[in-house]
DNA sequence: AACTATACGGAGACACTCTCCGTTTGGCAA
DNA sequence: TTGCCAAACGGAGAGTGTCTCCGTATAGTT
């Protein structure tokens, strides 16, 4: 790629993780975009064909701290309950935390053709590996993408409804007790 | 109302209603479903002032359906658990019933502004008297509004994603089984 | 039959995503 | 350094959506 084109593409990214984070990921608009990134809109559209494309690279450094949380809740030195809800309420945390994700990440999570599939992947890997984790001590039979919608889904609806962040937690807790083996 | 304006507005709802049922609110613009009544935008407009307007005309006949429903479902000779599971199941059934229901009702949940008001106090009201009505069987503290977001971030997960209907029901089950007592 | 409040219809304003194509420019080779 | 050209740029505008304004038509009353 050539360097005038690998700058504006990281100050196209870089202008619209800011816009998005602050006012969410519809309420911008491409051509808004453009502007703060001070290129044409043909220009924006060579470097992300769709908007949902860009949205996607605008997420990208997130799936290293899926990971690294699902990480840290397993090495926890406490009940599986603990365990569970920490990972969970650090998951739906990072779905909040840019407007519009939730809802986006979690619709696309079957679909292999989504822009957003690579993420999906990392979402339900981590998942599977704390079902892998915490063994025995969830109900039998509940699998990784479960999970990944019924957290989505709790992130989506808060995302939506604009609540404050720790309205999530008494859903998470009932959502965990479910999880856990009767 | 003059009598043309009322058969007009008739007309507008009944087409709304199939075309919605068939492609989902999203997918519906607003001249089609003006060009489908046989009506001008204006008319269209001076009927319903926003498309969310229309929508909630659309919606208007569940409010009635949600109540019998919690009614069977408490009168059910069954464990605490089937009854809260045959609710849980038939409500997110009508969330998904209109493509975009769901995660619309849902996200208006806390807002007195929104169009669906009238039918979020109504799904909140339903919520209310299944916690009343299986007492002491659900784990202390929940709230008629909780059980109302979580069904529907499920059922909005569903919708989104296209999965079929029985794809809820392990993810209704997890939280049937969070929401009863420990 | 005349009159008026009410309703109608459609052109078009405005916003948004995305495309096409003539123009400019970065980077390499002579 | 200079010349070349593939790569990148920018912006007008196509296409689609929601919603408005206002001149015209009509229902219902007098």
């Amino acid at each position: 790629m050539r360097a005038d084109a690998q700058r504006n593409r990281d100050r196209i990214v870089e202008v619209a993780r800011a816009l998005v984070r602050a006012k969410g990921f519809d309420a911008v608009s491409m051509d808004e975009i453009a502007k703060g990134a001070e290129v044409g809109p043909g220009t924006l559209y060579r470097h992300f064909p769709t908007k949902e494309s860009l949205y996607d690279a605008v997420l990208e450094a997130w799936a290293g701290k899926v990971n690294a949380a699902v990480d840290s809740a397993l090495a926890l030195d406490a009940p599986a309950r603990e365990q569970l809800l920490t990972w969970l309420t650090d998951y739906a945390a990072m779905l909040t935390e840019h407007k519009g994700a939730a809802a986006r990440i979690t619709a696309a999570l079957g679909d292999p053709g989504s822009p957003f599939a690579a993420k999906c992947t990392t979402y339900i890997n981590a998942n599977q590996r704390l079902i892998d984790g915490l063994d025995s001590a969830l109900r039998p039979g509940v699998e990784a993408i479960q999970i990944s919608r019924l957290v989505g889904g709790v992130a989506a609806v808060v995302d939506n409804s604009e609540l404050p962040a720790d309205s999530m937690a008494p859903m998470l807790a009932i959502v965990a007790d479910g999880l856990l083996a009767p």
